[in-house]
DNA sequence: TTTCTTGCAAACACTTTGCATGCGG
DNA sequence: CCGCATGCAAAGTGTTTGCAAGAAA
């Protein structure tokens, strides 16, 4: 996504634009790796040294209300963000906890048969499968 | 789940059998709503005054541990456990956090052309929809 | 100028850990 | 009797909040 376009998603929305706000959202949806917060503020700092955990936080939070953002929740208190907010499925590794998005179109449609049998109007959804990715399998 | 059941699966796995772990597993292994830790912690405090939070997450963890939980973790540090671990939707309500299962025969088909079309063994899954239930969606 | 945003630090909520006591096998 | 399990409290982790100062529109 470029920035010319972030910079209307946000205004469309009634938010400012930040030159803090620009460096997240160009960070965060740029991102193919399904980044944590501490990440992403590891990152941020290097850049712009003062940018704080709040001011992160609380754009993360926009991003996923305007709908260009997802938040993975897992155990332990940890939350990874996705710019990916497609149907799509999450191959999470159990061990080392690596996620790599796989896109099918015949898993698409069949997921869409299944939404329209549910009879709801989705605003998102959240296709994970548990595994151990090649390096880990190979040492359990 | 009989007691009888689960008696023979901790000790199958080495766990040894107590009051405080045999009541954890009655109450999460039977429930239906998807509780939250805090919950399960204030039902069982009601019959076992002395049951620590220490002892709850240690169970669940080793029931999930053992198969027979699945911990699904939401943003905001919240985890709810469900002892259905066959895949089916997780029906989530946006607004309230309701969790509702869903089971359908396509889930089968598309689990299984998971497995087939990324070659891999999966070990877990989580499908999410989410939605606004009958109830937030009129005031919504 | 007005309102929204930032950054800091303190507060928070949930979960985990350390350790002495106690119970299961 | 040995070793794991319990309960308590303290520590930990990731996230949120309050507020004064600053920037966007």
């Amino acid at each position: 996504m470029k920035t010319a376009e972030i910079i209307t998603k946000l205004r469309e929305n009634g938010y400012k634009v930040t030159p803090q706000r620009l460096a997240i959202c160009e960070l965060v949806l740029s991102s193919k790796d399904h980044p944590t917060a501490e990440r992403l503020h590891r990152q941020l700092k290097a850049k712009q040294p003062t940018m704080s955990v709040a001011t992160l936080y609380q754009t993360l939070h926009l991003l996923t209300e305007i709908g260009l953002l997802q938040e993975l929740g897992f155990g332990e208190g940890i939350s990874r963000y996705e710019p990916d907010t497609s149907p799509h499925i999450n191959v999470v590794c159990e061990k080392c906890g690596k996620i790599r998005d796989y896109h099918d179109e015949n898993i698409k449609e069949l997921w869409s048969r299944i939404i329209k049998n549910l009879g709801i109007q989705p605003i998102g959804q959240r296709l994970d499968v548990y595994t151990y990715c090649e390096e880990c399998g190979k040492s359990a």
